[in-house]
DNA sequence: TTCCAATCGGCACCGGGTGTCATTAGCTTC
DNA sequence: GAAGCTAATGACACCCGGTGCCGATTGGAA
């Protein structure tokens, strides 16, 4: 987990050159697991794409269900780094609202990308279910930004419950953005967070346009 | 899936009698789990300890990672019942909170059971992940509920970000439980839910107690 | 050229999960 | 009480994901 992510095409000094990368890996996979299904597509099969042995395979990833988790840790550091330096006078729930549709704007190239492994993590049930591992250390990016505006530990239990209901929020919206071709996923995202702050009762224009 | 949890001695007409119900099963492998750990105990020998081959276990629960999950179809049918039947007055995120307190109130002697399924369910990594499976049916629990009172289908994205959010505090409200020795759960579901409804935004007891 | 370092490949092995099929145990009917 | 139906059981063979181990390869550096 350390590493995955990473460049990789040479780093210390000494030793045989890798044979592929992280992102090359991963896009031959992504490409394999939406045209044959993700559970129909092994691991040898993989490999074989990708031109390793099955046992090189599990040396760039730990696992099948950590490939389309490609650039996470960076995105997290992106969110940690725009809590950390947003306005110290925004109420909690503005800022994290404010950086998670922030981190959330995507460049139009990486869109399509996006889409795929959004679809295999939110709809596969093995990943739906490995996703869970990885929500974790969002949790924590959020709920480490809350507990010390809140006078309390990160992990008591106000900031956990801000950081477990941000992060449903935003699955939610995530999916909304998936089911509809075009959707705005910055845009549902601030629905959503807005919706969360406001202890859902807002009277707003989402729920009478049926957002 | 179906019938998990069901009582099972004797079904239908005619037939071998089953060697053993569900609920036996469920405790021989919770004592193990906790006594050796969940990764450290194969099914093999919960077969062995409960006296039945290892593929009849698999006629018992469809997966290790099921057994835990007891009585969990019950519970979603109590909470059903509750929202179904609650005032229709009620603003529905006190209705929520309301049935989920509710339905937590475990009688005393259920208590230590719980605290082992819930350790594990919560703490080991594997059970993590395969419980977001069946989180997907509480959310829709809720969501079904919530969705006609906001005059939305529940797949849309207010309903369902609700669901998500009242999940997710509820998850964390279960850990705080569990990390305290003798916590009062429907308390801090129902303190956990009051934040949720008012945005945490509140001033409230909780925070300056550091609850 | 030699040495070192890191990757790669192959192999054996483990554990969860499934399909298949013969066997067993019980109830019902004659 | 024997035949017949029904359903659960047990044994076996597989598949697949994942890991430990070790020798073989490929490069840079001394």
């Amino acid at each position: 987990m350390a590493e995955v992510g990473g460049n990789t095409q040479y780093c210390g000094r000494g030793g045989r050159r890798r044979v592929t990368t992280h992102l090359d890996l991963e896009h031959v996979a992504l490409d394999l697991f939406t045209e044959h299904g993700y559970e129909a597509t092994t691991v040898d099969q993989l490999a074989l794409a990708a031109g390793m042995s099955r046992r090189t395979f599990f040396r760039y990833f730990p696992s099948k269900n950590d490939i389309a988790w490609g650039g996470f840790d960076r995105e997290l550091e992106r969110l940690r780094r725009w809590l950390r330096d947003c306005a110290p006078g925004l109420p909690v729930m503005d800022a994290i609202r404010q950086a998670v549709v922030a981190c959330n704007r995507l460049e139009e190239d990486e869109i399509p990308w996006h889409r795929k492994r959004m679809a295999l993590i939110l709809r596969v049930p093995a990943l739906q279910a490995h996703a869970t591992l990885r929500y974790v250390q969002w949790r924590q990016v959020i709920a480490d930004f809350a507990a010390p505006r809140l006078g309390q530990p990160a992990d008591s239990l106000v900031p956990q419950a801000i950081a477990y209901a941000a992060l449903g929020v935003a699955i939610a919206a995530h999916e909304q953005w998936l089911a509809a071709e075009h959707a705005d996923l910055p845009a549902l995202l601030d629905i959503a967070l807005r919706e969360l702050a406001s202890g859902f009762t807002l009277p707003s224009l989402a729920r009478v346009r049926g957002a």
